[in-house]
DNA sequence: TTTAACTTGTGAATGAATTCACAAGCCGCT
DNA sequence: AGCGGCTTGTGAATTCATTCACAAGTTAAA
């Protein structure tokens, strides 16, 4: 019954971490029509999923429903946002700011959900010292002192493929944790270091893939 | 020797076929180096996987390799193209010509891929009948009209959160069968219409997770 | 207070994906 | 022709994830 975010005494699936999330945005939804409870059958139709995996889910981080009620959408929701981590304001630095990076750089639903972006970063004297709506574009020269100063907790690297392990590097040398990567390259990092890649040709192949095999 | 891709007789998992897009780039990558052989230890090495799943894998569609020897690079790559159906040209349209849509338009690596966009549509009369990069930008009124005439493969849908669902229910209902999603919902479909979502915000939650539960 | 209708939380059962481990095959050398 | 070094392909074993199924708790109504 403690209130610490997560005991975390098994490791968490990654699917199980996706899921809750997606559980939180309905959650939010629901708030913001003034419902009180929900029962995890409905979480579970609108998240395309079943009743038992939504509460075996939640049950990895303690029991937060009232048997014969369901669970409290404003209580459920404010547990997700802990278990997750976001009861803080997180700091992001994107390295690259050509198209890709300029979309992330001006995407609203970043900052509504407490991910704040300090800067972008580029090697083209044509960019540095613009701005990307109110985010300013710096020379990556300034890359580590600027990180070392401001302490991002996220890399999101939007550079082409070829610059991308080299820009890893840099990052993790000076003590960034956690990378979101755009590249379709395959990256190397210590082990306490978290990588994502949304790699988006790979989706299109996976649904290439399905068209081709359908009996 | 049929040449039909895929025997397909088990259902694929996911995370397979991911795995043999990943596979097909360094393969793309020796071959462009002119490296004739590779084995699936040196292909685990690279994609961070091992050597046992990379054969594994490669054995849901037939066996490739040679005993003693390894993979022959251009045969296997030219298998994994059949496999995943990269054999052809695939039409896409891009539904929503804001910011992440003239990103997705513009961006080279879809084309040289076999991923030949054919227009991208948007509600707003000031975008439309201008052009991103070479691809035009076409009124939303047109959306099913042209689908039936020119019967793309996939549509990318890259609207407000919002409007996705109705923008789904359009295509599906002139044919689409294939869809990558990214607004940040839950869409539902008929069972054999596949889609693909690549939630932004959902990774930056893992991450943050991440940075959250490390003991 | 009793009952009926619900819903959670969770072990146990099932199902899916990954890893192990090794026989079988290939190559080059002597 | 035989041997040693390598590497594949694949059942069997293991690990991981999902689903089942039900006791236990809650509410509302009579
Ligand atoms: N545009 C898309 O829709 C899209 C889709 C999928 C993946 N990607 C990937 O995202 C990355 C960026 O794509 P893009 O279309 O935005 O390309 P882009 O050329 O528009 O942007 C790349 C930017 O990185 C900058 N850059 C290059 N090397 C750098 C370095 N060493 N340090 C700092 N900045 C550097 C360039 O000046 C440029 O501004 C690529 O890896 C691409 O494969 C893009
Ligand atoms: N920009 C990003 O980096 C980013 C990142 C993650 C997710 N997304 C998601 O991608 C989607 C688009 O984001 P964006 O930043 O490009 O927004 P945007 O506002 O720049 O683009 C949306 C476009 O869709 C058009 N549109 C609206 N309704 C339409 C309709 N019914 N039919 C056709 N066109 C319509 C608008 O005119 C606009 O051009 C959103 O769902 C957003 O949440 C964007």
């Amino acid at each position: 019954m403690n209130s610490q975010a997560a005991v975390s005494v098994k490791r968490i699936a990654d699917s199980t971490v996706r899921r809750l999330s997606a559980y939180l945005r309905f959650l939010e939804d629901f708030e913001g029509r003034g419902l009180m409870t929900i029962s995890s059958e409905e979480l579970a139709k609108r998240g395309g999923t079943t009743s038992a995996q939504v509460r075996k889910d939640l049950s990895f981080f303690g029991s937060f429903g009232k048997r014969g009620l369901g669970y409290s959408v404003p209580e459920l929701a404010g547990r997700l946002r802990e278990i997750l981590g976001l009861g803080r304001e997180w700091k992001i630095v994107i390295v690259g700011a050509g198209k890709i990076g300029a979309a992330l750089a001006q995407y609203r639903g970043f900052r509504q959900r407490g991910f704040s972006i300090l800067a972008a970063y580029d090697n083209n004297p044509e960019k540095i010292g613009r701005k990307l709506e109110d985010i300013p574009v710096r020379d990556i020269d300034q890359l580590e002192r600027d990180i070392e100063r401001e302490k991002p907790d996220i890399a999101v690297l939007t550079v082409p493929a070829e610059e991308a392990q080299s820009v890893v590097n840099r990052v993790v040398s000076v003590g960034v944790k956690a990378i979101l990567n755009f590249a379709p390259t395959q990256l190397h990092a210590p082990a306490d270091v978290t990588v994502k890649t949304v790699n988006m040709a790979m989706e299109l192949e996976g649904l290439s893939f399905a068209l081709t095999n359908r009996e």
